[in-house]
DNA sequence: AAATAAAATCTGTAGATACATATATTGTAT
DNA sequence: ATACAATATATGTATCTACAGATTTTATTT
């Protein structure tokens, strides 16, 4: 290829570039979290459980499409939940092929531990990149979650 | 914690967000890049290796640092490219504790292969996303990625 | 009612990610 | 020159990610 050019092509791409930042806001959350015992993706499987749980406990399907996590990912994620016993999962009564969450109360402590210092990076990144610019990418973010969740 | 609210703070968690819409676009630049034999990661890898080779072949610490990915990591993703014979590992002659990469004559046509597919999709995004909310949405990830990368 | 299709979860396999630690080399201080 | 510190890469371990295919149950068709 042209030497020159490829740093730019790549600076350029939509995907490695939402990866890179992905990388490196992901060691930034874990590491802050890591007091919680939980780092921030059991900490947003923990959230989106307890969100979906207004109707009685969400199936594994329903976590699945609300996190755009593949089934098969969440189904290992949350058997790391399950063995630090900070959820359980149980057979849906309406229907055997499915399985639903509930977070236990020790769930529960590990969530109000680690919300506090979620809430203290979030502030932090926020004040770092300006109120308006934090709005506007987590805009732009949805928006593109959009335009992929029907991709063709 | 507050069934109601909890959805609503995923949904406005910069981390989460990120993480989420780098696996939708990653499973989206895999898939259509499927034809070409190599994925996203590695064709990053391939195009900054060669990027980074204008002073000669660049080695593992820089080609992780201008990705930012953790050296163990980094060696890991260079080994599958080894093995598929995309790139070849190569001692620095002038520090002993260094080793180089550099990309085989079939790693260059693998980059070939995937560029126009790279360009495609990355096109069609553009376009949906529309021109402007892309570029703006590359210059905040630009920043933020600044940020974290000095962050305390 | 039996056969077929569809839906939900799990497993096999493979790659991506990073922290902690080990190993080997280079650089520095005494 | 030797001892010690710093640098670069690799390995052990654990988690995250997803495609393909298997299994079980539910729904539909005939």
């Amino acid at each position: 290829m042209a030497s020159a050019d490829s740093l730019a092509l790549v600076n350029s791409c939509m995907c490695t570039n939402l990866r890179k930042v992905s990388r490196l806001i992901t060691r930034v959350y874990d590491n802050r979290l890591k007091p919680s015992g939980i780092n921030i993706n059991q900490l947003a499987l923990l959230l989106t459980i307890d969100g979906l749980a207004t109707n009685g406990p969400p199936s594994l399907g329903e976590i699945g499409d609300s996190m755009a996590m593949d089934n098969s990912t969440l189904s290992r994620n949350l058997r790391v939940l399950e063995n630090q016993g900070l959820v359980q999962l149980l057979p849906d009564p309406n229907n055997r092929t499915k399985k639903t969450a509930i977070i236990t109360s020790a769930g529960n402590q590990a969530l109000l531990k680690a919300f506090p210092i979620w809430m203290d990076v979030q502030d932090n990144i926020k004040t770092k990149l300006g109120e308006k610019g934090f709005i506007e990418l987590l805009e732009l973010l949805h928006q593109l979650e959009g335009i992929l969740r029907n991709f063709e």
